[in-house]
DNA sequence: TAGATTTGTGTAATCGATTACATGAAATCT
DNA sequence: AGATTTCATGTAATCGATTACACAAATCTA
């Protein structure tokens, strides 16, 4: 009645039996031309859907995917599942997503969710605070469903991760500002617990070290993502008996924040002072005073763990871990000289 | 053994039936404490976990909603998606996501996919260039699924929407520049097939008419959501031969270019031409000189979504329209008087 | 034309959980 | 003690689709 058409409506329709009209909505062989025919119209009048629900439960594979991220709102994180959905989409699956903000716990309760959901893949930028207990990742891995990190990833056997090289990216901008003449440059470091920001802090300190500058602590601030903790930082930055004259700042809001706190002050940006950010969000863009950033390339790195995914589904590879090359956009907050 | 606990394997192992595993597990009275508390210990000792496929195939309820947007990617339909996913997350629900590109026919797609996944709701902002079939929307209707618009909608019954008044944001902003001494006001505008767009129109020239200022229709651009649009929109305006000095842009980043343009003509905003956006983008209120602007309350839109969803489903309401107030966020490329 | 092969359908089990109904045992009542 | 109620559990159907196996009819082979 409420549009629910089954393949036994279509059976008792014709007097034949549900496994001949299965039969011939799958195109098996052993299927006259007639009935096919016969059981494909009747289909379409009686508007019949398959029921994905008893298919999942029979075959055991649901055709979603779950992705689990600390937000969705930002535009890195909404990027990535987009590439994913684009990826995925075309091999007929759906994706679920599911946010953690941030918190461990929910974390857990998402990847319990997702398995109880049967999903055939799990895609996973991880919160902060890493758990020591792994346990519920080592689930996913016993279940043999495939798990994919990006971004955010947690070295371990038998899970694929798709990343930028965050050292790479560190070295090159900081390279890049003492090329610019800065050889005080101070650092907004993410939580160092999590792997990509102890590559990130090991580039901007190997650069330096390479270049003959010896690492200051006071130079390096902790910060979490925002426009407020920039502006911060660079109070305490002042303060200092010897200011550094550049930030290389994980964050674009916090080197947002960095650079309207220095404006205030009188700074001129890039001539007394160099700022570079990192992730290349919209807005740093479209800035009248643009700031250099590092592009993640999110939509490429949601295809590429598509890709991932898929090609562990077709048994074509175990595991892999993809490195991505990050993309330096220099723009005027650092460019002294061109 | 790859982790499948089943009732079944919870029965064997107590040397009971399938039918008392699962009274235990749902505290169905009908059971003793002794068993129930040995069933409830097994399942956990042996890791079970509830397949939920088995559970929507039965009761009919996925636990699923399924969301279409034309992209996610975007501060808007990300923050809406959020709010949906937090409102619902405490009932149990997963949010699946599906882009449209708006792409008609892959709404038509997307629809049905939802609908075969059966999803137990489905929140949608739709496409530009509205079919005149309406066929695919009819279908869930009839299937008695709740079927949600939030921002962009089309009106129709027993269908629910969430909106903020897009016609009193259009007529209030038109207003505020008038009371700023813009008469001249250029209006960008989107595709006015859709509801929104015809809304936002008719609030800004009513508005006109209202102050007894004449419409010119140079001054009413058609544009798309982006960046290059805006730029082209006010080289076309400013060779009018009586160019406006003030624009109202339905898009932020339109509204973006042609601030850019605008300054790089050597015109000074607010002192010789005011402009105003639509959206509240991040970036709007990160400019050095920053755009005024209005917010439509995504997060608490995608929220009240849920809560709609959830009245539906519940039997309060078999339908709401609910209209969100817009605020206007009025900041320094509006503010001559102040 | 008898026997072998092919072809098209039907039968019934399966995926995992829930639940109306049946049943047997214990507890309560008269 | 016998009748009745209560309680805990078992039996079996159900949700919708797929598929191994069985079987009958049609076609082919020698």
């Amino acid at each position: 009645m409420s549009g629910k058409t089954t393949i036994y409506d279509i059976a008792k329709a014709l007097n034949i039996t549900a496994a001949t009209v299965s039969r011939a909505l799958n195109n098996n062989p052993k299927i006259s031309q007639s009935t096919r025919k016969l059981v494909l119209e009747t289909a379409n009048k009686m508007n019949y859907k398959q029921n994905k629900l008893a298919l999942a439960l029979r075959s055991g594979k649901s055709n979603n995917v779950g992705v689990i991220v600390p937000r969705i709102n930002t535009n890195f994180f909404a990027s990535v599942i987009r590439g994913i959905e684009e990826g995925l989409h075309p091999e007929g699956y759906q994706v679920i997503i599911c946010q953690t903000h941030e918190d461990e716990d929910r974390e857990v309760e998402n990847v319990n969710t997702l398995l109880n959901a049967q999903v055939d893949g799990i895609f996973m930028s991880i919160s902060n605070l890493p758990k020591e207990n792994n346990h519920y990742i080592e689930r996913v891995i016993q279940k043999n469903i495939p798990l994919i990190f990006f971004d955010r990833k947690k070295e371990m056997k038998n899970v694929s991760s798709v990343t930028i090289d965050d050292y790479l990216a560190s070295y090159q901008t900081t390279q890049h500002l003492i090329e610019q003449g800065c050889k005080k440059i101070a650092y907004f470091s993410g939580d160092r617990s999590l792997e990509i920001y102890e590559d990130r802090y090991r580039g901007y300190e190997q650069a330096l070290l390479d270049n003959n500058i010896p690492i200051n602590e006071d130079y390096i601030i902790s910060i979490k993502s925002n426009v407020v903790e920039g502006r911060d930082a660079v109070e305490k930055l002042l303060a200092l008996e010897n200011p550094p004259n550049a930030i290389f700042s994980t964050s674009d809001f916090a080197a947002l924040g960095a650079i309207q706190k220095l404006k205030e002050h009188g700074i001129k940006i890039p001539e007394d002072f160099c700022v570079f950010g990192f992730g290349n969000e919209p807005f740093t863009k479209f800035m009248e005073l643009s700031i250099s950033t590092i592009d993640q390339s999110p939509l490429e790195m949601g295809k590429m763990a598509a890709q991932v995914f898929l090609d562990k589904i077709n048994n074509k590879k175990s595991e892999s871990k993809v490195i991505l090359s990050p993309k330096l956009l220099i723009r005027q907050s650092s460019t002294r000289i061109s």
